[in-house]
DNA sequence: AGTTGCACCTGGCTGC
DNA sequence: TGCAGCCAGGTGCAAC
């Protein structure tokens, strides 16, 4: 699901519910997702009250009040869902792990983590892949931390509580900046955590199509000699927010039946203009094309070859 | 340093 | 109906 739309709408849907809320407990259902969990994990969770809940490209980032980091990924096929549970007879009274909550019935296949949050509140992690992670980093230690120090600029500035933002906007002088001197392509470059933090294939796809821009177009090509941007750089840096913003209104891209914290599903998957439409009549109303799927970087992309240029 | 290809894992869909 | 093959929102790492 989660491409930047999609996991600052679980960070929206999920705000609500865990900020200001302590951790009662945690059960852990495998020792791992992509990565083991880290050293007593649940432990150190329990008892902590979440702080604030913030975003970073793909990253959720719940603050404790301990000064530690629950950081979570979502990889790709990651989920969060909201449910009850009894707060009764849990891990307080001795009970095996996995005992305290009534409903197991609730519990669905691929449910990997459970937070048992005060005020009677389950928060549940559902990843069938388990490309997905989560981990605990020291607050002061984050912006220098391995996953978060080479990120590059949030395409919408700093969202709320984003902790080590840079001052950074995306426009054309930015993009142009970036974009110097590389020969890689289009496609390739923006799906470059380090380069833009957050874009995926879905909205890659999007914003160059808005832009009128081959994917396989090479990067470099869009700043002029003396590294000012040019207008398709501006455009370029115009439409990525455009898409973004777009996709965060319609509560993100509900592919595979994924749907938000609150059990909701986003709507912007009924906005794709290319993405998942090849053989599709290219929906720019004076274009003839059709849209077209070819690799690139071992990834689909999808794009009119007649008004992407 | 910049790029490319592959590995990680499960489930759903397509076509024979 | 069964099953092999391909595809999927992301990232990290090894190799050129």
């Amino acid at each position: 699901m989660p491409e930047l739309p999609e996991v600052e709408t679980v960070r929206r849907g999920l705000e609500p519910v865990m900020v200001g809320a302590t951790v009662v407990a945690v059960e852990l259902r495998r020792a791992d997702l992509r990565f083991p969990f880290p050293e007593n994990f649940a432990a150190r969770l329990k008892g902590r009250r979440i702080v604030s809940l913030e975003r970073r490209a793909k990253y959720l980032r719940a603050w404790l009040d301990d000064g530690m980091v629950l950081v979570m990924h979502l990889g790709m096929s990651g989920s969060f869902r909201i449910g009850r549970h009894d707060v009764h007879g849990h891990a307080s009274h001795g009970a095996s792990p996995g005992a305290f909550y009534h409903e197991r019935s609730a519990l669905k296949a691929h449910d990997h983590v459970v937070f048992a949050l005060s005020g009677d509140v389950s928060v549940f992690y559902n990843d069938p892949r388990r490309f997905g992670f989560m981990l605990l980093v020291e607050g002061a230690t984050l912006p220098a931390h391995p996953l978060f120090r080479h990120l590059g600029i949030e395409p919408l500035g700093s969202t709320r509580g984003d902790s080590d933002h840079r001052e950074s906007t995306l426009d054309g002088t930015t993009l142009a900046k970036l974009f110097a001197g590389r020969s890689t392509s289009l496609k390739t470059v923006l799906l470059d955590q380090t380069v833009i933090a957050g874009l995926g294939n879905i909205y890659v796809c999007e914003a160059l199509h808005r832009t009128g821009l081959s994917p396989r177009r090479s990067a470099g090509t869009l700043t002029h000699r003396d590294g000012s941007p040019s207008a398709r750089a501006t455009r370029l840096a115009e439409m990525i927010r455009e898409v973004l913003l777009e996709a965060i209104s319609a509560g993100g891209s509900s592919l595979r039946d994924h749907r938000q914290a609150d059990g909701s599903m986003g709507y912007f998957q009924h906005s794709f203009r290319v993405y998942d439409q090849k053989g599709c009549p290219c929906p720019k109303i004076t274009c003839s094309g059709t849209v077209a799927r070819i690799v690139q970087g071992g990834r689909s992309t999808f794009y009119c070859p007649v008004c992407q240029r």
